[in-house]
Formats: C-alpha cells, sequence, structure tokens
DNA sequence: GGCGAAACTTATCGATCGATCAGTTTTGTG
DNA sequence: CACAAAACTGATCGATCGATAAGTTTCGCC
C-alpha cells in the first residue's frame, strides 16, 4: 500500500511530490463525491468510482489506502467547505431582515453543495461521528450570533437561543430534504423559482412575529 | 422462486395458507426492520437478515422474492404504521395548547417508531418514491387540520396552511435526527427527559408569539 | 391416514466485492 | 543523463454478494 493512506491523503507527502498525482487525486475525490453523495457509501463500489474517475481501481487505493479512507477523504474536503459557510455580518444593527438574509443564505448554501447535504444525510445515518465533529464549531458560532440578537434587544429575553436555532435550522434543512415531496402533496409548484424564498420569508415572518391570530 | 413473491407479500395467500409461515414471514420482518433500519438497503445482506431472524437464507427469497421484495415489503407494514399517526382530535375549540400537543404528539410518534424514521431517511437517500407515496394522505390530512386552525380564528389569516406545517414538521423531525450533535455541541443533557418537551414548548411559544422583542 | 402444497434445508451457482502483488511507465531532482 | 520515488497497469486473491436448484420435512384438508 502507499504511504500516503488514508488520513495523510491530502498534503503533498513525503517523498517527491508530482503534479499528475495531485491531479488524479483531485479527479478521484471529485467523482467519489458525485457517487458517495448519490449512493452513500454501501451503495458504491471501488470500480464504480474508478471508472468515474477515468482511471484504474488499484489506483484508488494506492492513493487513499483503503474505501473508508477515501470516504473519510471526500468528507474532509467537504468540512472544509462547510466551515466555509459563515451566517452574514450583522454590520452593526440587526435589523428586521437579518433573520431572513441568515435563513435565506443557510437555504441558498445547502442547495449550491447539494452533495454536502446528501453526504452528511448519509453519514448520519451510517453513524459516523467523528468526521463532522467540527461541526460543532458552527453550531456554537450561529448560537452565539442569535444570542448577541436576543441580547441585543431584537429578540425577546425568554428566548432561548440554542432551541431557537435548532428551529431556525431545522426549518432549512426539512426544506431542502423534503421540497419535492412537500410539493407533490400539497400542490405547490416545484419549478417555481420563488417557492424558496416564500417559504423562508413566510418561515421568518412567523419566527419573529408569531403565527397565532 | 415462491408464488408469494414481492408485493404480494403480506397477504395471506393464494394457496392453502400456513401458520408457521406466516410467523417465521413475520420475524423476517421484524430482523429485516431492524436491520435495514439500522445499515440501509446496500448496506443489508440477505445472509446478515437471515442470521438476525433465525432462519436459512434462501427462506427469506422463497418467502419475499427478492432482497427489493422484502424492502418494500417491510416498507408497506411501516406505512401502515405511519397513516396510525393522527394529529390529535381537536374536540371543538382549537385552544392554545392544541399547536403544542400535537407537535410533541408527532415528535412521540417518531421516538417511539425510531426505526420508521430512520427507513424513512434511507429511503428518501435512496431515491425511493412509490412505497411512501401513500404518505401524501398525511400531509394533505394535517394541513387540513392548520386550515381549519386558521379559518377558525385561531391563526393569523396571511398564514399558508402548507407552508406553516412544513414549518412545523420540519420543527419535530430536525430535532429527531439532530437531537444527540445538537446536545453535544450547545452543551443540553441529552439524558434530560424534559429536553423534548422544553424544545416543543418553545417551539410553540415561537410559532404562536413570535420570537421578536 | 393419505395426499398435495407450502415450508424449510443443504449445496452451490456466477458475479462482484475490497484489496494486494508484481511489474512497467512516468516524473522530479541531482 | 541517471537514478530513485512516485504513479500507474494488469492479473488475481479470498470473501461475500444475491439468487437458484434439488431434495426433505411439515402442514392443512378431505
Amino acid at each position: 500500500m502507499s504511504r500516503r493512506a488514508a488520513l495523510e491523503a491530502p498534503e503533498v507527502g513525503e517523498g517527491r511530490p508530482s503534479a499528475r498525482g495531485d491531479a488524479t487525486r483531485a479527479a478521484i475525490l471529485d467523482a467519489a463525491e458525485e457517487l458517495f453523495a448519490r449512493r452513500g457509501f454501501a451503495g458504491t463500489s471501488m470500480r464504480a468510482l474508478a471508472e468515474a474517475a477515468d482511471t484504474s481501481q488499484p489506483l484508488l487505493h494506492h492513493h487513499f489506502g483503503t474505501k473508508r479512507g477515501l470516504y473519510a477523504a471526500v468528507k474532509d474536503r467537504f468540512t472544509e467547505r462547510y466551515h466555509g459557510f459563515r451566517p452574514p455580518d450583522p454590520d452593526g444593527a440587526l435589523g428586521i431582515g437579518y433573520v431572513e438574509r441568515a435563513l435565506l443564505g443557510y437555504l441558498r448554501f445547502l442547495e449550491s453543495n447539494p452533495q454536502l447535504a446528501r453526504i452528511m444525510a448519509w453519514s448520519r445515518l451510517e453513524g459516523d461521528e467523528t468526521p463532522w465533529g467540527r461541526a460543532d464549531a458552527v453550531w456554537r458560532r450561529m448560537e452565539a450570533v442569535v444570542r448577541a440578537a436576543r441580547d441585543g434587544g431584537m429578540l425577546k429575553p425568554s428566548l432561548d437561543p440554542g432551541l431557537f436555532m435548532v428551529h431556525a435550522a431545522g426549518i432549512v434543512q426539512y426544506w431542502v430534504d423534503n421540497r419535492a415531496d412537500v410539493c407533490r402533496a400539497l400542490g405547490y409548484d416545484p419549478d417555481d423559482e420563488d417557492l424558496d424564498a416564500r417559504y423562508i420569508a413566510h418561515c421568518v415572518d412567523v419566527l419573529l412575529t408569531g403565527g397565532g391570530a
């Protein structure tokens, strides 16, 4: 097996690096990202990955050691992207539109990284924990924003920042997960490009002013 | 292959039924429910299923035809259970506590059927659509309740019943899916038995009166 | 009690799985 | 250019996959 196994995959290498090697590694990761997201870990074979990456199957083991190692490498690359998401800068006042901008931003982020959302969903079902451990930082960062908004007088004092954030995150996540089913069941037009914004706006209105009469 | 294949599995049979056959079929379905929920379709082998059901592997094919047939049979049985869930009866007035009772009831339902929630999640990722098609009826039924509540003056007129229901369903689903991660990241005690109720109560408060200051 | 159908067991099929090895080509560097 | 390391290929390993065939036992009904 190659010395450049599993966990040390992304770094440039210990011996002599190679431009060609980096290119194929990237191609393999791209293909793996696509296939793992679509079919999950158990449903994806190394041979299918090799074919999708237009390489040979033993080469996958050469670069990433084992199938799990390749999976971990894919998630590592995703982790960087995931942590690249940040709630919009409150820039001073937490205006009324801030929550809407934040939720819509999160929705757009998930929609522009559909494979990330799917891989996270697969991982959760597969019982993987460690690779996404660093995601806790994102949670805490966003909770801090909510707490600041509350302490800044924008949200009512009785509000629990953590629970409120779970509430808000669930709004977005559930939507991207079930958008198609919801449209089919309740008769919304799935091709309506404004539907996402309407849903978020509706939720934000309820979140801030309540749905009660 | 047995005549009693795939889609016709649950019914009693066309030839001469057998008490023993029904018992093993149930045992196989129980084991399959457990294993498919834990490891997904691709991650579960027929041999592992046979061992868990304490039978032989060819017997699985005898009763359910193919692996997909068995999977479909498991989902069929789940579908009945899923449709067994109903929002609590408004019994006249839609009091302030009704939404809380409904959400908490849905949460308890999902928590008391953890395998149902997991199988639904697997199915969604695997791209299965038809087997849960009848779930649309549940969606519409619950939407009708929200619409009645709105038209009855309990919710504000500008509210969209469908979007509000997605919002509410997301609150519950996201919680059961991410409860453990949320507790770890934000420091809630995962063993706190009141946490579920507190979360739901918090969400209902925001849903009805809003989180704004 | 006997007869046919269903239930069940044992053995095994071909295909595919992840992984490894030996050998060749390419690449970077002195 | 020469040499060593890395990249890559082809062949193949044992294990396991879903599925089937053939034969035996059990069950339900007349």
